[in-house]
DNA sequence: GTGAAAGCGCTAACAC
DNA sequence: GTGTTAGCGCTTTCAC
């Protein structure tokens, strides 16, 4: 392995390690000529610059932080939501030659916060992106705070943070995929709440009462049940609502899993979906595309928000100055229209 | 954020930086009087050692770096395959406070090897994790070696390596699940091949060849059906299989995803699960569960493969002499029985 | 535009 | 057991 060095170039290119360093910077006030030289010495012996090295000189290492709960507890549910996230973040690191250094952790643990402090000051990443749930935990951002170092939340749903966050429209989207069932004729659209704890969950709810107050229909309390995100409890909860003595003709749940689960107790009950029964759910988690129809869903967009998140850190480390560090970016989520919604019937 | 450096803690405990250093990395030959009062001055002062200056003294970060096929060009189902590598090789990192890495990358990248080199020689991670199936690609394993940085292979199935590698013994427990189907009565048992590229997958079949050779079953090529992995695929193998003139009583598929395809095909033609047919896979991926019923499956010990490798490599960079970098290691799969096996019908 | 010198905070190699 | 002295390969500061 070649392990040229910055003064190696420099002898090459016959200039002083300084402006060595500035090319490979990209300072300015370097002749177009010097620069060139430096860079063909660069080539020739493959040079590469040791990141250790920049980071101790600099106080920070060219990489980004990626921190969220571990999803191990979750099961595997939330796969698809670290790997968004990871992705996006990737995504923003690769443009910029930066690394990922991924931390989940569990919220659980009361050392989390001293665990966080010390990986940040072994590392120090140039920043960090604090995932939902995690972003909206005073323990965890009060830690990650306290170090100095930059850091960005994402929130879906959340937006009353004071320092640079990312969230997505979760309420108006929901109210969006609402008006959407009533624009096919619906009436009776039941809801299917979610796990309490869970916020961004809850928000979906609000943007449930509105989409429907703008469509001019009633909210009525018997059309809402209560799940807890799980598979099980939206079958459980579309058992009732479809048993019931006014079934509704199409049901919006807080997540895909309850969706699904709704898909299963319509099944077992020989309803036909879409044709007398429209189901929606919301994350576009894998699931949506396995299941049988397909779902109708929202897909809120968590790589993208990731990725801005890290590019906005890794500007902030280049040009020190910038910071506006308590700037809020929505980035909306989109309506996923599948198989599993359609006409009302009748 | 304290910024308190060896200097300070040798200052406070009366000591040298180099004795400071010492208690630090647990080298030995310190009286346990002075390590007493060092530790009492790092508790103290709070203080962190800086990764940077440990790197670029000690030539190599106290991180490892786990490297995998970009999944996005998968899609979603092998996000369970990258979690669990991601959770192994964590939980080996948090046990000996060493940081993880995360670098996906796309084999038909013409670049990836000079991309790896570069981060390589940019981070020089302690070592290197490389998964499954890059880690059978020549191109992938010859520019890590180049750098000399150490390296571990992830290989279910392989076997033939030649340097440091981890393997399931994918063929066994393949045996292993059709001699289950046998002992529950099986005799027309079918086979749902995968995508031929996929090694592993390849080597299940001859698993499934050697428990029928050793249950004194012939094989019959008539129960072989090709598939691609995919649900689709698996699917009309199910048809095909079901509606020949002699279907078999048990159908094992190269993978979940596959298997999953199996129950559909079933489902439409009225076949009950596990009553009259039986349908095994391979992977217990996040599906497996979600299936009605769910599936009886082969799990791989993918988590566990990355953190022994993780570990070895740790424990290398601690230890610089063990090395043994041409040892083999099988870590066994496991049989996952669920529901969509019983015993054979009539 | 360019360069010289002084660290960044640690580990390594050798004293003692 | 413990300390001294050099670096590791860069960035920073300031001079030119």
């Amino acid at each position: 392995m070649s392990k040229s060095t910055i003064n190696h170039v420099a002898q090459l290119a016959g200039v002083s390690i300084k402006t060595v360093s500035r090319v490979v910077n990209n300072e300015p006030n370097v002749h177009p000529r010097t620069r060139a030289k430096v860079e063909q010495a660069i080539e020739k012996l493959n040079y590469v610059p040791n990141q250790s090295a920049r980071n101790l000189a600099s106080h920070h290492a060219q990489m980004i932080g990626l921190v969220y709960e571990d999803p191990s507890i979750y099961q595997l549910p939330s796969a698809g939501y670290v790997l968004r996230l990871q992705e996006g973040t990737l995504r923003a690191c690769r443009a910029s030659h930066f690394e990922l250094l991924i931390h989940p952790c569990n919220y659980h643990n009361p050392t989390v916060g001293e665990e966080l402090k010390a990986v940040i000051q072994q590392v120090r990443p140039a920043g960090l992106v604090i995932a939902a749930p995690l972003s909206n935990m005073p323990k965890i951002v009060r830690a990650i705070a306290e170090t100095g170092t930059p850091y960005v939340r994402l929130s879906p749903g959340s937006r009353s943070a004071k320092d640079f966050y990312l969230a997505t429209n979760d309420r108006e989207v929901s109210a969006e995929m609402t008006q959407h069932l009533v624009t096919l004729g619906h009436r009776r659209i039941a809801f299917i709440t979610g796990h309490p704890d869970h916020r961004a969950v809850s928000l979906r709810f609000e943007g449930y009462k509105d989409g429907l107050a703008q469509s001019g229909i009633k909210f009525r309390p018997e059309l809402v049940e209560a799940g807890d995100n799980s598979f099980l409890s939206g079958e459980e909860s579309g058992y009732r609502l479809l048993q019931g003595k006014t079934p509704p003709t199409a049901i919006f749940a807080a997540n895909d899993d309850m969706a699904a689960g709704v898909i299963r107790a319509a099944d077992r009950l020989k309803i036909r979906i879409p044709d007398e029964l429209s189901v929606a759910g919301c994350d576009d988690s894998a699931l949506a595309q396995q299941v049988y129809p397909a779902l109708t869903t929202i897909r809120q967009p968590i790589s993208k928000m990731a990725e801005q998140a890290a590019l906005a850190l890794i500007d902030k480390s280049r040009n020190r100055q910038s910071a506006e560090s308590s700037e809020t970016r929505i980035i909306p989520s989109a309506l996923k229209i599948r198989d599993s919604t359609g006409p009302a019937p009748g």
